[in-house]
DNA sequence: TGTACATCAGTGAACGCGCGTTCACTGATGTAC
DNA sequence: TGTACATCAGTGAACGCGCGTTCACTGATGTAC
Protein backbone atom coordinates (compact mmCIF):
# COMPACT_ATOMS: atom_id res chain seq x y z
CA UNK A 1 0.00 0.00 0.00
CA UNK A 2 1.58 3.04 -0.93
CA UNK A 3 -0.66 5.48 0.90
CA UNK A 4 -0.37 3.81 4.04
CA UNK A 5 3.80 4.49 3.37
CA UNK A 6 2.93 8.17 2.35
CA UNK A 7 0.92 8.92 5.45
CA UNK A 8 3.42 7.05 7.59
CA UNK A 9 6.15 9.65 6.25
CA UNK A 10 3.39 11.96 6.64
CA UNK A 11 3.50 11.46 10.12
CA UNK A 12 7.41 10.91 10.85
CA UNK A 13 7.74 14.49 9.49
CA UNK A 14 4.96 16.32 11.84
CA UNK A 15 6.40 14.70 14.61
CA UNK A 16 9.96 15.28 13.72
CA UNK A 17 8.77 19.02 13.13
CA UNK A 18 7.24 18.97 17.22
CA UNK A 19 10.73 17.57 18.54
CA UNK A 20 12.34 20.70 16.25
CA UNK A 21 10.35 23.05 17.58
CA UNK A 22 10.46 22.26 20.93
CA UNK A 23 14.53 22.67 20.32
CA UNK A 24 14.57 25.72 18.46
CA UNK A 25 11.15 27.14 18.02
CA UNK A 26 8.90 27.72 15.01
CA UNK A 27 10.83 30.85 13.58
CA UNK A 28 14.32 29.13 14.15
CA UNK A 29 13.09 25.54 12.37
CA UNK A 30 14.45 25.35 9.03
CA UNK A 31 12.92 22.60 6.78
CA UNK A 32 15.76 21.12 6.38
CA UNK A 33 16.12 20.71 10.14
CA UNK A 34 12.67 18.63 9.92
CA UNK A 35 13.73 16.57 7.13
CA UNK A 36 17.06 16.16 8.64
CA UNK A 37 15.26 15.32 12.06
CA UNK A 38 13.19 12.82 10.41
CA UNK A 39 15.14 11.27 8.67
CA UNK A 40 14.22 11.77 5.13
CA UNK A 41 15.51 14.12 2.25
CA UNK A 42 14.87 18.01 2.00
CA UNK A 43 12.50 17.26 -1.20
CA UNK A 44 9.97 14.75 0.30
CA UNK A 45 8.56 17.59 2.67
CA UNK A 46 6.91 18.76 -0.06
CA UNK A 47 5.23 15.36 -0.65
CA UNK A 48 3.14 16.57 2.03
CA UNK A 49 3.28 20.05 3.24
CA UNK A 50 3.13 23.19 0.34
CA UNK A 51 4.98 25.24 3.33
CA UNK A 52 6.11 25.60 6.98
CA UNK A 53 3.03 26.99 7.36
CA UNK A 54 0.41 23.99 5.96
CA UNK A 55 2.95 22.22 8.18
CA UNK A 56 1.27 24.07 11.55
CA UNK A 57 -1.98 23.87 10.29
CA UNK A 58 -2.22 20.30 9.92
CA UNK A 59 -0.70 20.13 13.65
CA UNK A 60 -3.41 22.80 14.18
CA UNK A 61 -5.59 20.74 12.98
CA UNK A 62 -4.63 17.81 15.09
CA UNK A 63 -4.95 19.71 18.25
CA UNK A 64 -8.14 21.44 17.60
CA UNK A 65 -9.59 17.80 17.00
CA UNK A 66 -8.68 17.24 21.18
CA UNK A 67 -10.28 20.72 21.90
CA UNK A 68 -13.12 19.43 20.76
CA UNK A 69 -13.07 16.41 22.39
CA UNK A 70 -12.19 17.88 26.02
CA UNK A 71 -14.97 20.46 25.55
CA UNK A 72 -17.12 17.60 25.10
CA UNK A 73 -15.82 16.38 28.72
CA UNK A 74 -17.92 15.12 31.48
CA UNK A 75 -20.45 18.39 33.20
CA UNK A 76 -18.25 20.05 35.25
CA UNK A 77 -19.43 22.55 37.98
CA UNK A 78 -20.37 25.69 36.26
CA UNK A 79 -20.73 28.11 39.49
CA UNK A 80 -17.07 30.18 39.72
CA UNK A 81 -18.47 31.26 43.12
CA UNK A 82 -17.96 27.78 43.68
CA UNK A 83 -13.69 27.52 43.89
CA UNK A 84 -13.76 23.88 42.64
CA UNK A 85 -15.05 24.95 39.42
CA UNK A 86 -12.74 27.59 39.20
CA UNK A 87 -10.07 24.49 39.66
CA UNK A 88 -11.53 22.65 37.12
CA UNK A 89 -10.98 24.90 34.24
CA UNK A 90 -7.64 25.88 35.54
CA UNK A 91 -6.69 22.39 35.44
CA UNK A 92 -8.34 21.55 32.01
CA UNK A 93 -6.28 24.69 30.50
CA UNK A 94 -2.97 23.31 32.05
CA UNK A 95 -3.61 19.40 31.07
CA UNK A 96 -4.06 21.30 27.40
CA UNK A 97 -0.78 23.35 27.98
CA UNK A 98 1.21 20.34 29.07
CA UNK A 99 0.39 17.87 25.84
CA UNK A 100 0.57 20.85 23.50
CA UNK A 101 2.48 23.52 24.62
CA UNK A 102 5.00 22.90 21.47
CA UNK A 103 2.45 23.65 19.11
CA UNK A 104 0.77 26.05 20.89
CA UNK A 105 4.03 28.39 21.13
CA UNK A 106 4.42 27.67 17.32
CA UNK A 107 1.20 29.42 17.07
CA UNK A 108 1.63 32.31 19.06
CA UNK A 109 5.36 32.73 17.22
CA UNK A 110 3.62 32.51 13.79
CA UNK A 111 1.03 34.79 14.79
CA UNK A 112 3.74 37.14 15.10
CA UNK A 113 5.43 37.01 11.68
CA UNK A 114 1.78 36.13 10.08
CA UNK A 115 -1.34 38.22 10.14
CA UNK A 116 -3.06 35.43 8.87
CA UNK A 117 -1.79 33.02 11.94
CA UNK A 118 -2.78 35.73 14.42
CA UNK A 119 -6.45 35.45 13.01
CA UNK A 120 -6.33 32.12 13.43
CA UNK A 121 -4.97 31.91 16.77
CA UNK A 122 -7.45 34.25 18.07
CA UNK A 123 -10.14 32.25 16.88
CA UNK A 124 -8.83 29.13 18.58
CA UNK A 125 -9.27 30.76 22.05
CA UNK A 126 -12.73 32.65 20.99
CA UNK A 127 -15.14 29.92 22.18
CA UNK A 128 -12.73 29.45 25.22
CA UNK A 129 -13.07 32.60 26.06
CA UNK A 130 -16.67 32.98 25.64
CA UNK A 131 -17.01 29.65 27.56
CA UNK A 132 -15.24 31.39 30.49
CA UNK A 133 -16.90 34.82 30.20
CA UNK A 134 -20.57 32.41 30.08
CA UNK A 135 -19.41 31.43 33.55
CA UNK A 136 -18.27 34.60 34.47
CA UNK A 137 -21.24 36.86 33.70
CA UNK A 138 -23.39 35.70 36.75
CA UNK A 139 -20.54 37.26 39.27
CA UNK A 140 -20.38 40.15 40.85
CA UNK A 141 -17.30 41.07 38.62
CA UNK A 142 -14.30 43.52 39.01
CA UNK A 143 -15.15 44.57 35.02
CA UNK A 144 -16.55 43.39 32.12
CA UNK A 145 -16.74 39.48 31.65
CA UNK A 146 -15.32 39.47 28.51
CA UNK A 147 -11.87 41.36 29.77
CA UNK A 148 -11.98 39.43 32.90
CA UNK A 149 -12.04 36.10 31.09
CA UNK A 150 -9.16 37.70 28.46
CA UNK A 151 -7.29 37.96 31.93
CA UNK A 152 -7.90 33.99 32.76
CA UNK A 153 -6.82 32.55 29.69
CA UNK A 154 -3.71 35.03 29.45
CA UNK A 155 -2.82 33.97 33.19
CA UNK A 156 -2.97 30.74 32.96
CA UNK A 157 -0.78 30.58 28.84
CA UNK A 158 1.67 32.96 30.38
CA UNK A 159 1.92 31.53 33.46
CA UNK A 160 2.56 27.82 32.30
CA UNK A 161 4.67 29.05 29.52
CA UNK A 162 7.22 30.05 32.45
CA UNK A 163 6.57 27.62 34.89
CA UNK A 164 5.03 24.38 33.60
CA UNK A 165 8.84 22.45 33.78
CA UNK A 166 9.69 24.60 37.31
CA UNK A 167 6.75 23.70 39.43
CA UNK A 168 4.80 20.00 40.13
CA UNK A 169 1.54 20.33 38.30
CA UNK A 170 -0.99 20.60 41.35
CA UNK A 171 0.84 23.44 42.92
CA UNK A 172 0.81 25.70 40.12
CA UNK A 173 -2.66 24.50 39.46
CA UNK A 174 -3.40 25.34 43.08
CA UNK A 175 -1.46 28.77 43.21
CA UNK A 176 -3.30 30.01 39.69
CA UNK A 177 -6.70 28.67 41.18
CA UNK A 178 -6.24 30.35 44.54
CA UNK A 179 -5.27 33.63 42.80
CA UNK A 180 -8.00 33.82 40.47
CA UNK A 181 -10.43 32.57 42.50
CA UNK A 182 -9.58 35.75 44.65
CA UNK A 183 -9.35 37.69 41.80
CA UNK A 184 -12.79 37.49 40.69
CA UNK A 185 -13.82 38.20 44.48
CA UNK A 186 -14.15 34.35 45.29
CA UNK A 187 -13.14 35.53 48.75
CA UNK A 188 -15.97 38.34 50.09
CA UNK A 189 -18.53 35.90 51.52
CA UNK B 1 30.01 70.32 14.07
CA UNK B 2 29.82 66.77 12.51
CA UNK B 3 28.96 64.55 15.20
CA UNK B 4 25.91 66.93 16.12
CA UNK B 5 24.86 65.90 12.60
CA UNK B 6 26.02 62.32 13.54
CA UNK B 7 23.78 62.33 16.44
CA UNK B 8 20.80 63.67 14.51
CA UNK B 9 21.17 60.74 11.82
CA UNK B 10 21.23 58.70 14.69
CA UNK B 11 18.21 59.41 16.26
CA UNK B 12 16.35 59.77 13.24
CA UNK B 13 16.95 55.95 12.67
CA UNK B 14 16.03 55.24 16.10
CA UNK B 15 12.72 57.08 15.87
CA UNK B 16 12.11 55.70 12.20
CA UNK B 17 13.03 52.06 13.69
CA UNK B 18 10.11 52.62 16.47
CA UNK B 19 7.41 53.47 13.61
CA UNK B 20 8.23 50.33 11.65
CA UNK B 21 8.85 48.29 14.28
CA UNK B 22 4.76 49.62 15.45
CA UNK B 23 3.69 49.23 12.32
CA UNK B 24 4.87 45.74 10.89
CA UNK B 25 6.54 44.20 14.22
CA UNK B 26 10.22 43.86 14.77
CA UNK B 27 10.86 40.55 13.20
CA UNK B 28 9.19 41.71 10.17
CA UNK B 29 11.17 45.31 10.16
CA UNK B 30 14.01 45.33 7.00
CA UNK B 31 17.19 47.04 7.77
CA UNK B 32 15.81 49.04 4.36
CA UNK B 33 12.54 49.70 5.73
CA UNK B 34 13.88 52.10 8.72
CA UNK B 35 16.39 53.48 6.55
CA UNK B 36 13.37 54.27 3.98
CA UNK B 37 11.23 55.51 6.66
CA UNK B 38 13.78 57.68 7.88
CA UNK B 39 14.71 58.82 4.70
CA UNK B 40 18.22 57.90 4.62
CA UNK B 41 20.21 56.07 2.04
CA UNK B 42 20.88 51.80 3.36
CA UNK B 43 24.49 52.18 3.92
CA UNK B 44 23.63 55.22 6.38
CA UNK B 45 22.39 52.59 8.92
CA UNK B 46 25.49 51.10 9.36
CA UNK B 47 27.52 53.99 10.34
CA UNK B 48 25.25 53.62 13.77
CA UNK B 49 24.42 50.19 14.03
CA UNK B 50 26.58 46.95 13.50
CA UNK B 51 22.91 45.57 13.28
CA UNK B 52 19.06 45.24 13.79
CA UNK B 53 20.27 43.63 16.96
CA UNK B 54 22.84 46.04 17.99
CA UNK B 55 19.99 48.93 17.31
CA UNK B 56 17.20 47.48 19.21
CA UNK B 57 19.66 47.12 22.48
CA UNK B 58 20.47 51.36 21.96
CA UNK B 59 16.73 51.44 22.32
CA UNK B 60 16.66 49.28 25.10
CA UNK B 61 19.21 51.29 26.99
CA UNK B 62 17.08 54.69 26.08
CA UNK B 63 13.99 53.03 27.96
CA UNK B 64 16.39 51.48 30.71
CA UNK B 65 17.15 55.04 31.74
CA UNK B 66 14.02 55.99 32.29
CA UNK B 67 13.05 52.90 34.08
CA UNK B 68 15.84 53.64 36.77
CA UNK B 69 14.32 57.43 37.54
CA UNK B 70 10.50 56.06 37.43
CA UNK B 71 12.02 53.60 40.64
CA UNK B 72 13.55 56.41 42.03
CA UNK B 73 9.90 57.52 42.08
CA UNK B 74 8.32 59.32 45.39
CA UNK B 75 7.92 56.73 48.16
CA UNK B 76 4.71 55.18 47.54
CA UNK B 77 2.71 52.56 49.39
CA UNK B 78 4.87 49.53 50.36
CA UNK B 79 1.77 47.28 52.32
CA UNK B 80 0.05 45.09 50.26
CA UNK B 81 -2.74 44.78 52.16
CA UNK B 82 -3.62 48.44 51.13
CA UNK B 83 -5.20 48.71 48.30
CA UNK B 84 -3.53 51.68 47.13
CA UNK B 85 -0.23 50.13 47.17
CA UNK B 86 -1.09 47.43 44.29
CA UNK B 87 -3.22 50.08 42.63
CA UNK B 88 -0.02 52.18 42.57
CA UNK B 89 1.96 49.70 40.94
CA UNK B 90 -0.42 48.49 38.44
CA UNK B 91 -0.17 51.95 37.54
CA UNK B 92 3.34 52.73 37.05
CA UNK B 93 3.39 49.70 34.95
CA UNK B 94 0.52 50.30 32.81
CA UNK B 95 1.85 53.77 32.28
CA UNK B 96 5.15 52.59 31.56
CA UNK B 97 3.90 50.40 29.18
CA UNK B 98 1.89 52.66 27.30
CA UNK B 99 5.21 54.89 26.61
CA UNK B 100 7.32 51.80 25.70
CA UNK B 101 5.08 48.82 24.25
CA UNK B 102 6.50 49.01 20.76
CA UNK B 103 10.12 48.57 22.45
CA UNK B 104 9.10 46.56 24.83
CA UNK B 105 7.45 44.10 22.02
CA UNK B 106 9.95 44.40 19.52
CA UNK B 107 12.44 42.63 22.74
CA UNK B 108 9.77 40.24 23.06
CA UNK B 109 9.83 39.52 19.58
CA UNK B 110 13.50 39.17 19.57
CA UNK B 111 13.65 37.23 22.72
CA UNK B 112 11.89 34.82 20.66
CA UNK B 113 14.43 34.26 18.00
CA UNK B 114 17.58 35.00 19.71
CA UNK B 115 18.55 33.62 23.50
CA UNK B 116 20.85 36.78 24.06
CA UNK B 117 17.98 39.02 24.08
CA UNK B 118 15.92 35.76 26.00
CA UNK B 119 18.64 36.54 29.06
CA UNK B 120 18.52 40.05 28.39
CA UNK B 121 14.81 40.71 28.94
CA UNK B 122 14.58 38.51 31.75
CA UNK B 123 17.26 40.67 33.82
CA UNK B 124 15.14 43.67 32.67
CA UNK B 125 12.05 42.31 34.70
CA UNK B 126 14.31 40.93 37.28
CA UNK B 127 14.77 44.27 39.37
CA UNK B 128 10.66 44.65 38.98
CA UNK B 129 10.08 41.00 39.92
CA UNK B 130 12.54 41.24 43.45
CA UNK B 131 10.38 44.98 44.00
CA UNK B 132 7.25 43.23 44.11
CA UNK B 133 8.38 40.04 45.55
CA UNK B 134 9.48 41.88 48.30
CA UNK B 135 6.46 43.65 49.14
CA UNK B 136 4.17 40.05 48.76
CA UNK B 137 6.56 38.72 51.16
CA UNK B 138 4.52 39.96 53.49
CA UNK B 139 1.57 38.87 53.29
CA UNK B 140 -0.43 35.13 53.66
CA UNK B 141 -0.09 34.06 50.26
CA UNK B 142 -1.53 31.25 47.76
CA UNK B 143 1.84 30.44 46.66
CA UNK B 144 5.55 31.49 46.81
CA UNK B 145 6.50 35.19 46.29
CA UNK B 146 8.56 35.52 43.56
CA UNK B 147 6.13 32.84 41.46
CA UNK B 148 3.12 35.30 42.46
CA UNK B 149 5.19 38.23 41.28
CA UNK B 150 5.81 36.79 38.13
CA UNK B 151 2.11 36.65 37.68
CA UNK B 152 1.52 40.11 38.68
CA UNK B 153 4.06 41.11 35.60
CA UNK B 154 2.39 38.16 33.28
CA UNK B 155 -0.86 39.62 33.76
CA UNK B 156 -0.42 43.14 33.83
CA UNK B 157 1.88 43.30 30.42
CA UNK B 158 -0.41 40.55 28.59
CA UNK B 159 -3.40 42.22 29.64
CA UNK B 160 -1.80 45.62 28.57
CA UNK B 161 -0.57 44.20 25.28
CA UNK B 162 -4.44 43.08 23.96
CA UNK B 163 -6.71 45.98 26.05
CA UNK B 164 -4.36 48.95 26.14
CA UNK B 165 -5.68 50.33 22.73
CA UNK B 166 -9.53 49.24 23.48
CA UNK B 167 -9.68 50.80 27.37
CA UNK B 168 -9.52 53.85 28.97
CA UNK B 169 -6.74 53.72 30.82
CA UNK B 170 -8.36 54.17 34.43
CA UNK B 171 -10.82 51.26 33.70
CA UNK B 172 -8.08 49.11 32.78
CA UNK B 173 -6.00 49.86 35.88
CA UNK B 174 -9.00 49.58 37.94
CA UNK B 175 -9.91 46.29 36.65
CA UNK B 176 -6.27 44.96 36.89
CA UNK B 177 -6.29 46.42 40.39
CA UNK B 178 -8.94 44.47 41.86
CA UNK B 179 -7.94 41.17 40.47
CA UNK B 180 -4.95 41.59 41.71
CA UNK B 181 -5.94 42.97 45.26
CA UNK B 182 -8.54 39.97 45.20
CA UNK B 183 -5.76 37.46 43.63
CA UNK B 184 -3.47 38.44 46.82
CA UNK B 185 -5.87 37.73 48.73
CA UNK B 186 -7.01 41.38 50.21
CA UNK B 187 -10.77 40.83 50.33
CA UNK B 188 -10.03 38.31 53.57
CA UNK B 189 -10.13 40.44 56.55
C1' DT C 1 1.61 -16.39 -13.30
C1' DG C 2 4.44 -13.47 -16.12
C1' DT C 3 5.80 -9.43 -18.70
C1' DA C 4 5.58 -4.58 -19.94
C1' DC C 5 4.27 -0.24 -18.60
C1' DA C 6 2.47 3.45 -15.41
C1' DT C 7 2.39 5.70 -11.23
C1' DC C 8 4.03 7.52 -7.27
C1' DA C 9 6.94 8.35 -2.85
C1' DG C 10 11.15 9.66 -2.05
C1' DT C 11 15.85 11.82 -3.32
C1' DG C 12 19.27 15.56 -3.16
C1' DA C 13 21.71 18.67 -6.11
C1' DA C 14 20.77 23.01 -8.17
C1' DC C 15 18.33 27.22 -8.60
C1' DG C 16 16.95 31.70 -7.28
C1' DC C 17 14.91 35.14 -4.17
C1' DG C 18 15.19 38.19 -0.34
C1' DC C 19 17.78 40.74 2.36
C1' DG C 20 21.76 41.87 5.29
C1' DT C 21 26.13 43.81 4.63
C1' DT C 22 29.92 45.89 2.10
C1' DC C 23 32.48 49.22 -0.42
C1' DA C 24 34.07 52.54 -3.68
C1' DC C 25 32.45 57.03 -4.27
C1' DT C 26 30.56 62.02 -3.31
C1' DG C 27 30.20 66.26 -1.18
C1' DA C 28 30.54 68.76 2.81
C1' DT C 29 32.90 70.01 6.99
C1' DG C 30 36.96 70.48 9.50
C1' DT C 31 42.24 71.27 9.88
C1' DA C 32 47.03 72.92 8.67
C1' DC C 33 49.86 76.30 6.93
C1' DT D 1 41.61 85.17 4.90
C1' DG D 2 42.83 81.78 1.42
C1' DT D 3 44.33 77.43 -0.43
C1' DA D 4 45.31 72.54 -0.25
C1' DC D 5 44.46 68.42 1.97
C1' DA D 6 42.20 65.17 5.37
C1' DT D 7 38.36 63.37 7.45
C1' DC D 8 33.99 61.81 7.86
C1' DA D 9 28.71 61.26 7.22
C1' DG D 10 26.08 59.75 3.91
C1' DT D 11 25.04 57.18 -0.65
C1' DG D 12 23.22 53.28 -3.27
C1' DA D 13 24.62 49.75 -6.42
C1' DA D 14 26.60 45.29 -6.01
C1' DC D 15 27.78 41.21 -3.59
C1' DG D 16 26.92 36.99 -1.33
C1' DC D 17 24.80 34.00 2.14
C1' DG D 18 21.03 31.36 3.83
C1' DC D 19 17.33 28.92 2.90
C1' DG D 20 12.91 27.84 0.67
C1' DT D 21 11.48 25.58 -3.37
C1' DT D 22 11.99 23.01 -7.63
C1' DC D 23 12.90 19.28 -10.68
C1' DA D 24 14.97 15.56 -13.19
C1' DC D 25 15.90 11.13 -11.56
C1' DT D 26 15.52 6.39 -8.96
C1' DG D 27 13.49 2.41 -7.30
C1' DA D 28 9.59 0.30 -5.66
C1' DT D 29 4.73 -0.68 -5.89
C1' DG D 30 0.68 -1.10 -8.45
C1' DT D 31 -2.06 -2.12 -12.94
C1' DA D 32 -3.18 -4.10 -17.60
C1' DC D 33 -3.13 -7.78 -20.59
Amino acid sequence: MRKLRAAQTEAELKAAAIRVFARTGYLNAKITDITAEAGRATGSFYQHFASKEKLLEALLAELLLEGDESAAAPGHGEDFRDRAAVRYHVAAFWGFYRRHHVVMDALRQAAIVDPEFERVVQSMMEPDRGHIAAHLAKLDLPGEPLVIASIFGALVSTFAAEWMSKLPDDEAIETLTSFIYGGIGGNRV
